[in-house]
DNA sequence: GTCTATACTTTGATAGAC
DNA sequence: GTCTATCAAAGTATAGAC
């Protein structure tokens, strides 16, 4: 019953086509999964033919890849490229606390996408492969911020007998555990663990000269 | 081509077949996962007919909810179980690792089924629903740990200024950033994260009375 | 309680007009 | 570059014999 459309779509630019089913794409793994995820709910959930799907990508699965591969390596790049800022002159303990919310709410977007490829092997294989051709990993964020206390340590404001590698190995896991139980029980659910900020606190006052 | 057996199964008795069948599930999802799993793939694996699931199992969503949800609760039970027993007769260090070990572990047999309940939408809400009635939950690990450090605390073995919840939650985190690194990149991914084992050593000295 | 055979539905992918 | 229409394959689920 389109009164006025007769030869193209229904608003969209014909040039959004390739944008849009990446981005519905993405939009859907995270909120329904892989497992029941079609093309042509793609297709319809971006207001655009199944053929299109297959004009722009080689099947399913390359789709699928490159949107996965994408959800993870942006948020990770703009992630990496705010961290030294985060910290410039701030006392530890302010620094760690911005830096652990910022890691949150990192996993919060990614987890999404790292439950869906487990989802598939052949999906899962691929990823392991490239995630460590690029040498990526949880211990980055470790590293990280094991650099960063041991610098403060240098500067006097870290306890000389504290090991940076294994605070900053706490502190990251507990970044990332605050995200997962949101991940896991959903966001309603009334969380049960200490506030991530009360434990980086703690953590702070521990590693902090005081 | 059967030479021998006409009318019954090449070895299975036939009062296994449900077993077989849940078994085989929970296999196949641990192994590749959710998304592309078939009720003729658990067929065949289970050496069972596809009829078979559905004299056994309402539809293929009840066969998996089912399987799931044991996977999760079994592990639970069990390793809840042990736990007194662990700490019994040990220094604090000791404990802890012990206890640390097998919480790493616990994670590494669940976190597949976990991935996969997040690969749909419908298993995920119901899965969410029935561990928040039993208030089930990462913090039931934190806890556990919490109660026994406040024990040990009052002991004279824990020193008096931790503050036991947030070193429980460091401790429990640790464990279950291991475990999900192991199922994310895979057991043949050299770890670059610091070892459980170190991280746990570092946290006890931290906290028990030396 | 389990099987074989099959009905029915959905899915990924392609052909061809515009 | 995008669409409509269509196909072959794969999927879930059922019927009926034993």
């Amino acid at each position: 019953m389109q009164t006025d459309a007769p030869t193209r779509g229904r608003g969209r630019p014909p040039e959004g086509v390739r944008e849009a089913i990446l981005a519905t794409t993405l939009e859907l793994i995270a909120e329904q999964g892989l497992a029941r995820l079609t093309t042509r709910a793609i297709a319809r959930h971006a207001n655009v033919s199944e053929a299109s799907i297959y004009y722009h990508f080689a099947d399913k699965p390359a789709l699928i890849e490159g949107v996965i591969l994408d959800a993870v390596l942006r948020p990770l790049r703009e992630f990496a490229a705010s961290f030294p800022a985060r910290a410039a002159g701030k006392s530890v303990r302010d620094a760690l606390l911005d830096y652990g919310l910022a890691l949150e709410s990192f996993w919060t977007r990614v987890l999404p996408v790292l439950s869906a490829v487990q989802a598939d092997a052949e999906l899962r294989e691929r990823f392991q492969e490239r995630i460590n051709e690029l040498g990526l990993g949880p211990h980055r964020g470790v590293n990280a911020i094991s650099t960063y206390l041991g610098e403060r340590q240098r500067a006097g404001a870290v306890r000389g007998d504290v090991d940076t590698r294994t605070a900053a190995m706490s502190f990251a896991s507990a970044c990332f555990l605050s995200a997962y139980q949101r991940h896991m029980l959903g966001a309603r659910t009334r969380r049960k663990l200490p506030s991530l900020s009360s434990v980086i606190g703690a953590l702070a006052d521990l590693v902090a000269v005081d």
